[in-house]
DNA sequence: CACAACTGCTTCTATAGAGAACTATAGTTA
DNA sequence: TAACTATAGTTCTCTATAGAAGCAGTTGTG
């Protein structure tokens, strides 16, 4: 019988708890993955069943498994690339139009600036790769993206012609590097445009957007991504609930 | 042994959990009251300790109670009046300083708009109190905020003069007007100055402001007020996690 | 072939109880 | 007075068990 590893001082359900976040953020388990069934689990482990049940409970509650009564417990797709989709309120959602579309205005081997260095933990001036997007949506540009990414882990994204990249990042860091994104921070600020992010949004220069910077981070908590974006203030809109 | 209310098809934890939600909505539970201790809940509406106790950690994930390990459970005082504090990166936090200031611009008896009205679920038309307010921090203007409230949960704010209003409204209302704000949606967006906000704020007119639209609500769901502020954006920082 | 019933698996709800860990207070001792 | 001890009450952890509810595939029936 597998035996509960790490501090022995910590509850059990805990224990459990990170093993199973362990085991998917070495790969072992990836999102959509079925994860053994909480009887199951309690007699690997040799726990009650409703300890297990509670470690479950709590990577339910992190946003790391998906329950579904009757079929069983799933490593959660983090699908956060939409996040667009809570920024902007697009008028033509339903009405037919060519959607969100991406087009790669960038892809070099450069040196880590300060700020993104800062965020993904290396020293600056490090060699890493960096990109330059612009996102559309129904054919109207709405993002400018700059985007850092250690070239460590996602060398491999060099090899691939940039007309093969698709609309979404992130399934391809998961298919081609092996990189899965678990959560990511993201800081808005506002500011005045410049005049090559104005040219690129097709608005004034001087004109507002949201600055939104943001770190994705994997299952063990590895800074993987740096990006800041550049968005049409006019069109920005973002909902929250506070308590 | 009092029973409990509602569907009977419902789970009785959740049924209990109900029951509490509403005891709290209608003032029968103040905020920062104590909750019986989960066994005496338990025996009092006959149910196992682990149901009661279920219930419990369902309004504390709602943020409607907080526990205590060894005290006892309360009921959580909302204090997002400190929402400013998530927004803007205040450069002398430590630093001694005349902190959070609330200057009343404007106080009457007004037709509800619009925008108000929709949020607040009344005609537009209606008589509504109106309020307008600036916001310090330090002695730096940050807010410029437009609030609308429900004439007839809110009349004796009007009785009260207006230099007794103290820095934070939520504190206000509910001692003057028996009115709880359990949680709030806010939407952001982003825009040009104009020319009068622009002046209190001491911008230039255009200048790119943050706009804010709040609805906050009590318990029972209510919505209560009504608000939109405005803030310097080249002050503005909004954090957040997402999955 | 179409449809209903059954079966095995899963999560969900609920019960009952025991001891650990923590808080606060009252009482005791140096 | 100050520091320690005992105690009651609370939440937290864990065990063990039972049945309900939902899902999916298999089997049986018309």
């Amino acid at each position: 019988m597998p035996q509960l590893k790490g501090d022995e001082r910590l509850p059990r359900y805990q224990r459990l708890a990170d093993v199973l976040r362990q085991e998917i953020s070495q790969g072992a388990r990836s999102p959509g993955d079925r994860v053994p069934s909480e009887n199951e689990l309690s007699e690997r482990y040799g726990l009650a069943p409703g300890t297990a049940r509670q470690a479950v409970a709590q990577l339910v509650a992190e946003g790391v498994l998906e329950r579904f009564h009757g079929k069983g417990t799933y490593v959660r797709k983090p699908s956060f690339d939409h996040a667009l989709l809570r920024f902007f309120r697009f008028r033509g959602l339903n009405r037919e139009g060519s959607g969100p579309q991406s087009r790669i205005l960038g892809r070099e081997v450069a040196l880590l600036p300060q700020t993104a260095a800062k965020g993904l933990q290396l020293e600056a001036g490090t060699p890493a790769i960096h990109m330059s997007r612009l996102r559309l949506f129904d054919d109207n540009p709405v993002l400018v993206e700059e985007i850092w990414l250690p070239l460590a882990l996602f060398r491999p994204l060099l090899e691939l012609p940039v007309e093969d990249f698709g609309p979404l990042l992130y399934p391809l860091y998961e298919d081609c590097c092996d990189q899965v994104i678990a959560y990511a921070d993201e800081e808005l600020t506002a500011g005045p445009a410049d005049r090559t992010t104005a040219e690129l949004l097709g608005i004034a220069a001087g004109a507002p957007v949201i600055v939104i910077k943001r770190l994705s981070h994997g299952f063990d908590d590895t800074a993987l991504e740096w990006r800041r974006s550049w968005g049409r203030a006019d069109q920005f809109h973002y909902r929250t609930r506070i308590r």
